[in-house]
DNA sequence: TACTATTAATAGTCATACTAATGGAGGCTC
DNA sequence: GAGCCTCCATTAGTATGACTATTAATAGTA
């Protein structure tokens, strides 16, 4: 990790923490005093922080530190910051919220769009939950789950959709070791993922969005 | 403007504009005969190039270009060079299926959550809308409108939804003149937005997200 | 051929000097 | 006293040069 990284993850913890509060005015030779890091260094991550919404950079007045409502809490840096502070537990809930919204959304697009090519990829990620399901597999199982829900979001062919899915799922991973699969659950799960993959080849956007809750909210 | 601002522009719209592509590598001595400015200018516009996934720096081997599905899409000042490129188009589409996704969660989460203070903000809402409506009064409508909407989403209490809304209507309303408001809709429009706080308050949140989706799709 | 040592290219870091906005203090006018 | 102007100290912005550390590529060796 090199300094700068030091530098900006100091910094950008010490905010999110609240040790550094919104209202708070520092200045670039106080950050400089506070890291040890050079002027070079130390200006390098507050440009990256006034570009995450952080911070404000005046002349004459110095460095400002905003308000939580100025973030760009989508950012993985955020995210990940607030992973490592009280916000923790609430931005987990948010994520799956945000989580339920992104794929709902996603499967009444590919509803909308029903492209041949994505529709064998959904069918070939069905098969495999299938298999892994009968094999009582539970890695495979699991691979199969990722595969067909990222499908789901190609199938979208929504850009900004799949980015946030990425940063969804890679925030939700974070600490979160291997997540016993509930067996039981399991045979219905893969009913309706197969509910789901009809629902799109029958252009209905409205049930496809339906069962996509209820995968999200089982 | 400062010269980093111009810097961090340039390089950033010659990415989106695919003029420097996917897999490009350059270095900082590069980008400093490119733009004319000084090399620690250009190292702080990398370093947020960095942060927002559109290029790798690497020692001995210099900044590649990142590839498009590597980016923050979500962030306002890569949404704004995309809204300076061929890809505007596909992006507003993205943005406005982006919306929907957004609002519709917005409206099953304040259903879920039903606060006392968020209900009245919204019957205020719905007030002016209704005289707005009758004194047919456009800017008045549009900003009631606007309060409704962002009502909502305050009642979700989910500060990223909320983040993520305010990003996508900057973006849509860049170089969008003042919509003029269809007056033929507007009385329907009322009684659906009415619907949506009579389905709040009464807990129905797959009711809230359906009408929010007429709301939107309209 | 496979493995190792060397080298050169390049980002990373630091220090210093200078430029240019700008908020605010103090004074001036009416 | 209120409002306006002038000046100044403060602070971010910009430029330059020197040095460090990493690492991909190359040459050398068994």
């Amino acid at each position: 990790m090199t300094t700068f990284d030091r530098v900006l993850d100091d910094i950008g913890l010490a905010i999110v923490r609240g040790e550094l509060a919104g209202g708070h005015v520092d200045t670039v030779d106080g950050f400089v005093a506070r890291t040890g890091a050079s002027r070079s260094i130390v200006r390098e991550a507050t440009r990256v922080l006034v570009s995450l919404g952080m911070i404000r950079a005046g002349r004459r007045v110095g460095l400002t530190v905003l308000d939580r409502r100025e973030w760009q809490l989508l950012d993985p840096v955020v995210i990940r910051w607030r992973d490592a502070s009280d916000d923790r537990g609430r931005q987990r809930q948010e994520l799956r919220d945000l989580r339920r919204a992104v794929e709902g959304e996603a499967a009444r697009l590919a509803a909308v769009a029903r492209s041949a090519v994505h529709l064998a990829t959904l069918g070939e990620a069905i098969g495999a939950l299938d298999r892994a399901a009968e094999a009582r597999d539970a890695t495979a199982f699991l691979a199969a789950d990722r595969l067909f829900h990222a499908s789901v979001l190609a199938a979208s062919r929504n850009a900004m959709l799949m980015r946030l899915q990425s940063v969804i799922d890679e925030a939700l991973r974070l600490r979160t070791p291997g997540t016993p699969v509930a067996w039981r659950a399991a045979p219905g799960d893969v009913r309706l993922h197969r509910d789901l993959l009809a629902a799109i080849e029958r252009n209905d956007a409205a049930a496809a969005g339906e069962i996509m809750a209820t995968i999200a909210n089982g």
